[in-house]
DNA sequence: GGTGTGACCAGCT
DNA sequence: AAGCTGGCCACAC
């Protein structure tokens, strides 16, 4: 085990376990984490994703009410919205349609 | 080592 | 009803 930052790494293998088609919210993953109050992180955490060289599905990740929140940190909201199109999933007003159904738990799998 | 921040959530006004 | 502030916790300077 490497003694790195953990909750960062965590949150990286989570987002990147997260099935195609699915999404998940960033409280979910502060929530099967640690705590609740570390949904503000997630956000940070995600942030540094696009440091990284790989895609990672940050664009599955939403808030509670499935709105693409961090959208305008991909670059562009029409980039996430496409993304999450092209996963079979259908946005409507930069929200997630049916985000309860395609909501996917961190620790359901 | 202290301060600031950050893509949220939930409660209060 | 809607808007705003506080709180949480971990990382970067």
């Amino acid at each position: 085990m490497k003694s790195n930052s953990g909750f960062f790494q965590k949150v990286y293998e989570v987002v990147r376990q997260i099935p195609h088609g699915r999404v998940t919210s960033y409280g979910a993953i502060a929530e099967y984490l640690g705590g609740r109050g570390s949904s503000r992180m997630v956000g940070w955490a995600l942030n540094n994703t696009k440091n990284f060289p790989e895609n990672l599905p940050a664009h599955r990740v939403v808030n509670r009410k499935g709105l693409l929140t961090g959208k305008r940190h991909f670059g562009g909201a029409e980039i996430m919205k496409q993304l999450l199109e092209s996963e079979g999933l259908t946005i409507q007003d930069d929200r997630i349609v049916n985000f309860k159904e395609r909501f996917w738990e961190p620790a359901g799998e």
